[in-house]
DNA sequence: TGACTAAACGCCCTCTGCTGGATCGGG
DNA sequence: ACCCGATCCAGCAGAGGGCGTTTAGTCA
């Protein structure tokens, strides 16, 4: 056993995290701004040294253990009773704590992992672990010694493991390992031992999950002069794996101990472990990038060349790798969409577009603006919310840069990021369309469309019921939902001072600026000047009532033409906008008393 | 080991709907 | 002169399209 993954249900989860545990020392370190900050990852060698501190000065390098695969594993918390006995095709081990920093895992038959905690049972006091018994199963009887290298899943302290679940966190980064190693250098072992040593690894699942994942590594240590440095540990022991696997004649599996990758593949792993050392011992030789394998470097080169080998036969674009011609050809061409939503009808090229469309069903925003409450569905949403901010993390962008940023608009050369991306601005934000029949300028086209029909006249938006004629859509939609949707609900917004209603908010604000001086008052008493309108009800809403019946059986229900929204949706608006407008006329409010 | 391929990731764009401020114009 | 509905306009956000690049599986 090599490395084991385990989820913990999210609601057993937070009431572990809800035990307010005291973090253990080196889990956590209490930023200076009262942010705890996770230690997000232990070294196997780290792990030795932290709990055998104090210890001789050697060198500990890991190996595997005889059997290297991951083995996935389902973890939850779980009372303590006798049905979880009954449950099949489980192995049931019994782990008890033997002495401090020991607990003893035993194989009792088909069944559930418990960490036992003595006579204290409870809810949160058991952790029960559910095998899946094709990725791994403990011989019979088999008694495992765990040598709880962490302090923090020591499984005597269940409220130490549960710290440990609920506080560590995240993927290791080769980097942030390097870094620690370094930082760690004098930590030795104290004696060589041949136990088994269970490490416990805590991960979030994957975005949006709620399932906490745990990482476990059996590891044997093995006592060593200096190793290289310069072989990382991980290939280390997976070259060990790849030996003793071999030996053994059992499927070969290479776990990378950087993140979850696994593959049956020696070529594969490596490959993979470049992604992780930055190893790229190909150079272009055009800009001096490098990239990982000639494939990559030959793409690239390809680029700087134009050289776009894959050209499509329906159209004049062509591409540097078959792949973007494929789909490209899907998107423009064959319009074959595999991925479909099982939701609704959408259908996109790609999986990625399906599970970004996904979001919309369920309602995730995974990505959290960190100056407002705003969150998106996807990172451009953010990044495009984030202009909305003023100039935050523009700081980051003021470093002087020794290369010349080129505005990809224009000629112009800068030094510093933000002055690019702020000069850039000044192109994205020019206002391209100009009338030629007056001064007006604007951004976007649909603007100018709109604008120049107020010279011609033009009105393209056409009621069907009434024939009045509108120059943009929107406002064919709000006479036609005003005047002849029987089902459409208006927003009415009220006065809070004098209880006069509105037909859009602003206007309400408007009136409520005046409303508390001497006319307003007056006039919400009914001695000012102020006239009492009448509701403007075309004629076309006059007949409504008589022809509500025979409308209801023919049209009520349909769409109006042009209309892309359900009758519904005016409805939802108009119960939103109630709940808000009365904080909103509450603020203002306090606003105008102050 | 390199090449091919598919999948995944990421970025940027457009189209569209909604909202609210500013302004117009009728009463 | 004033009020207020109607209209114009700009900005934000939702949704989706398109493509560049990287990563991983597979095979010769």
């Amino acid at each position: 056993m090599a490395a084991t993954e385990i989820s913990v249900l999210s609601e057993q989860f937070t009431k572990i995290k809800e035990l307010e545990l005291m973090p253990e020392k080196g889990l956590q370190e209490e930023e200076e701004d009262g942010v705890y900050r996770e230690k997000d990852h232990w070294s196997p060698s780290e792990l030795e040294a932290e709990c055998t501190s104090g210890a001789e000065e050697l060198e500990l390098v890991p190996a595997f253990s005889e059997e290297t695969e991951k083995h996935i594993l389902t973890l939850q918390t779980a009372p303590f009773t006798s049905e979880a006995f009954k449950l099949q095709d489980l192995s049931l081990l019994s782990v008890q704590q033997q002495e401090e920093g020991q607990v003893m895992v035993q194989q009792a038959g088909p069944g559930l992992l418990w960490l036992e905690e003595g006579s204290q049972q409870s809810l949160q006091q058991y952790l029960a672990i559910s095998f899946q018994e094709e990725l791994y199963s403990l011989q019979e009887t088999e008694v495992l010694q765990l040598h709880l290298v962490e302090d923090n899943v020591m499984a005597s302290e269940e409220s130490k493991l549960a710290a440990s679940l609920a506080e560590s966190a995240g993927l290791t980064k080769l980097q942030e390992r390097q870094e620690k190693e370094q930082l760690l250098p004098e930590r030795r072992l104290a004696k060589r031992t041949e136990e088994q040593f269970l490490h416990l690894e805590v991960m979030p699942g994957d975005k949006g999950s709620d399932e906490i994942s745990l990482k476990t590594s059996n590891l044997n240590m093995e006592e060593q002069e200096d190793p290289p440095l310069a072989v990382p540990a991980n290939v280390e022991k997976a070259k060990s794996a790849k030996n003793q696997s071999q030996a053994k004649g059992a499927k070969r599996t290479f776990c990378c101990d950087v993140c979850m990758f696994t593959s049956s593949r020696m070529s594969s792993f490596h490959r993979h472990m470049k992604t992780h050392t930055n190893e790229k011992a190909h150079l272009c030789h055009l800009c001096l990038k490098t990239f990982g394998t000639v494939t990559l470097l030959r793409n690239h080169v390809n680029t700087h060349t134009g050289t776009r080998p894959y050209k499509c036969s329906d159209c004049n674009m062509a591409f540097v790798t078959s792949g973007e011609l494929v789909r490209h050809r899907r998107y423009k061409h064959t319009h074959e969409k595999p991925f479909k939503c099982s939701m609704c009808k959408y259908a996109s090229v790609e999986a990625s577009k399906l599970k970004r469309h996904v979001r919309s069903h369920t309602g995730e925003r995974p990505f959290q603006c960190c100056q407002c409450s705003y969150a998106s569905r996807d990172t451009y949403k953010l990044k495009r919310h984030m202009r909305t901010h003023s100039g935050v993390h523009i700081r980051n962008l003021h470093t002087h840069s020794a290369a010349e940023l080129k505005c990809r608009y224009c000629s112009a050369v800068f030094h510093e990021r933000f002055a690019l991306i702020q000069h850039q601005k000044t192109h994205k934000n020019e206002k391209r369309f100009k009338c030629e029949h007056c001064s007006y300028a604007c951004k976007q086209a649909r603007h100018m469309t709109a604008h120049i029909r107020t010279h011609t006249g033009e009105k393209p938006f056409t009621c069907l019921s009434c024939n009045k004629c509108f120059r943009q859509k929107q406002l064919l939609k709000i006479h036609f939902r005003k005047y002849h949707d029987a089902t459409f609900i208006p927003a009415v917004y009220k006065c809070p001072k004098c209880d006069k209603g509105f037909s859009r908010c602003s206007n309400m604000r408007r009136h409520l600026e005046k409303c508390g001086s001497g006319q307003a008052k007056a006039a919400a008493s009914g001695k000012g000047r102020i006239r009492k309108r009448k509701q403007p009800v075309p004629k076309e809403a006059s007949r409504r009532d008589e022809a509500a019946a025979e409308e209801a059986s023919t049209t009520k229900g349909e769409p109006f033409p042009g209309e892309t929204l359900p009758v519904a949706y005016g409805e939802t608006t108009a119960r939103v906008k109630d709940d808000m407008d009365e904080v909103t006329c509450e603020m203002l409010l306090n606003m105008l008393d102050k």
